[in-house]
DNA sequence: CTAGGGTTAG
């Protein structure tokens, strides 16, 4: 009996409390004017008058109570946040969920979608597993139980912890609750956003399994999503999928499609994002600007301009108008190639038909200057810009650095990162890639080491690009080896290497004479999921010409061909020089090389 | 909650 314990240890005033406590709750839950009454504090919301009520009442049993009265389900939810934050204590979970369930059965969804919004905000121990064992044992409807888990999925995917949303939607599986298009298609969309392609994949199957029919968002979002990881066969697949749940594509289904092949390292990828526009028109889905935008872009990224231009010029003959995104693409692709009079001609257009010059033009043109070693132009153009009411971004300043930093004028790109500085605008990862990128070019490896850690102490984290500029730059210098212990550290720090990082590492091992340390990376990268791109071709197609090993270079040739991958510049030159100038005809179709 | 344009690494 705690009255002998508190007797025994002299703590009087305590046993006081203790049965005024307890004299409390009897009265309150014996007496139904009490009940009210407390009721009809929250419902008023007078705090400070049921603050007094309460105090000699353990505010847990009072949520109890209210549970188990009649007491509605609103002033319930009310009198829970309330207390929370008055006693700052955390009511069980399951009261929590039990609180949910009252509001889900009285539909109350708005409420209930609040709740979880601060809950999945500020409640950072829950782990979802107790969180689903607390929805299950505190309510009993299956509906009402499948909403909550349903808005609670939602509620992690808008704030931010699409792993969170992943698992409780994985979980909501396993206990059966059916969820809803209303918290999948964002799920599915923030998966794409975060490149989580498989984790993808695994909910959109799902959602078919467990017939939550997908809707025409759904099928739209997950062809997007396996276009960004290449998977373009598998998007075909989709179009297919949607016929059986009767589902027609849209024209956002075939854009995305169509972008998806021009964005696609192939060869006749061009050819592809044709035929499927055909058929598009051939299913009754007119083209929009937003089509056409796609393949002038895709025509200019492949290094064909004069084809974009007369998909721009078909596109007018359609009576549809060219926007701001059509001149970027177009100025852009213009620039690249160092054709300064031909895109001033389109400017000069744009502006004639009303359209005003933005950020991404301005960048477009000033990074033309850069790469086109035009630094006087390019910096011209920068100071244009605020004259004509635009703002430099953290994009524009990046293109800047990296401008004078080719240009080998390492001190002017630092000082350009003290003005953007001075001017409210953050460096970001970007910026420190472009100077790190600067001074590993300069040989100043030392410095690039100093930048990197500079940036831990700014709450920027280096990114795979960061760890590819290293990883090249010690490569370059014949230190392979110290390149693969980054491989192995930017595995721990959980960043995925890119083609570019195994490409690299093959080309030091070549460059090494070390063609078995080149093929084992190549081993490597296809583990970590990454198929043989033509850089890695052309690398150890160079690396077996090196060492006489013309058979085997030639192939590795086949090999590439097969696999549809376009040759490029490189190739070509390396087979000239390499294979060609020493003798050896390539067993190739001959008209790949009239270039 | 779905499609298009600009920067860094091979």
């Amino acid at each position: 009996m705690p009255t002998e314990v508190n007797i025994f240890c002299g703590k009087i005033p305590h046993l006081i409390i203790f049965l005024r406590n307890k004299q409390a709750l009897r009265l309150f839950s014996s007496s139904s004017t009490d009940s009210s009454t407390i009721a009809n504090l929250v419902a008023k919301q007078h705090w400070s008058k049921l603050k007094t009520h309460l105090q000699n009442t353990n505010p847990k049993a009072l949520l109890h109570q209210l549970l188990t009265s009649e007491a509605d389900s609103e002033l319930t939810l009310r009198y829970l946040t309330w207390s929370q934050k008055e006693f700052k204590l955390s009511h069980s979970l399951e009261l929590t969920f039990r609180t949910l369930h009252s509001l889900a059965c009285a539909k109350k969804y708005s409420k209930i979608r609040s709740f979880l919004d601060n809950f999945v905000k500020n409640e950072k121990n829950y782990s979802v597993s107790s969180i689903f064992h607390a929805i299950s044992v505190g309510g009993d409807s299956f509906c009402a139980n499948s909403i909550i888990v349903d808005m609670l999925v939602l509620a992690y995917v808008k704030n931010l912890k699409t792993h969170l949303g992943y698992e409780a939607f994985r979980r909501a599986g396993d206990y059966g609750f059916k969820l809803s298009v209303i918290s999948c298609n964002p799920l599915l969309s923030a998966l794409v956003k975060e490149l989580e392609i498989s984790k993808m994949e695994v909910v959109y199957k799902e959602m078919i399994k467990r017939r939550i029919g997908p809707s025409l968002i759904s099928f739209n979002v997950v062809i997007n999503g396996l276009c960004k990881a290449g998977k373009l066969n598998k998007a075909s697949d989709v179009i297919e999928d949607m016929k059986v749940w009767g589902v027609s594509p849209n024209v956002i289904t075939y854009n995305t499609l169509i972008d998806g092949y021009c964005k696609m390292g192939k060869i006749g990828k061009m050819y592809k994002a044709d035929a499927t526009l055909k058929e598009m028109v051939a299913n009754g889905i007119c083209p929009n600007e937003v089509t056409f935008n796609i393949l002038i872009d895709g025509f200019c990224k492949d290094g064909n301009v004069s084809a974009a231009m007369k998909v721009f010029a078909e596109m007018q003959s359609q009576g549809l108008k060219p926007n701001v995104v059509t001149y970027n693409s177009l100025i852009n692709g213009l620039c690249c190639d160092g054709k300064f009079g031909e895109a001033t001609v389109l400017w000069d257009q744009m502006i004639g038909l009303g359209l005003k010059p933005n950020v991404i033009t301005y960048n477009s043109l000033i990074n033309g200057f850069c790469k086109n070693k035009m630094v006087v132009e390019a910096s011209d153009s920068f100071n244009d810009m605020p004259k004509q009411g635009i703002a430099h971004n953290v994009t524009t300043y990046n293109i800047l650095i990296d401008g004078y930093c080719k240009a080998g004028r390492i001190e002017d790109a630092f000082a350009v990162r003290i003005t953007m500085m001075g001017r409210g605008i953050c460096p970001n990862v970007s910026t420190y890639n472009c100077l790190i990128a600067g001074l590993c070019r300069k040989g100043d490896v030392e410095a690039a080491w100093n930048l990197m850690d500079e940036m831990v102490g700014k709450d920027l984290r280096a990114d795979v690009v960061t760890y590819n500029i290293l990883i090249d730059s010690l490569c370059s210098k014949g230190e392979s080896r110290k390149a693969m212990r980054l491989l192995d550290e930017m595995s721990r720090k959980g960043l995925k290497p890119s083609h570019v990082t195994y490409n690299s590492l093959m080309d030091g091992y070549c460059n090494e004479g070390n063609l078995r340390a080149a093929l084992n990376v190549r081993t490597r990268m296809e583990k970590g999921g990454k198929q043989a791109n033509v850089v890695t071709y052309n690398v150890l197609i160079k690396g077996f010409c090196r060492k006489g090993r013309l058979e085997d270079a030639n192939k590795l040739l086949n090999e590439m061909l097969e696999k549809g991958l376009v040759p490029n510049r490189m190739t070509y030159e390396i087979v000239r020089e390499e294979m060609i100038e020493k003798g050896f005809i390539p067993d190739i179709e001959g008209h790949l090389f009239n270039v």
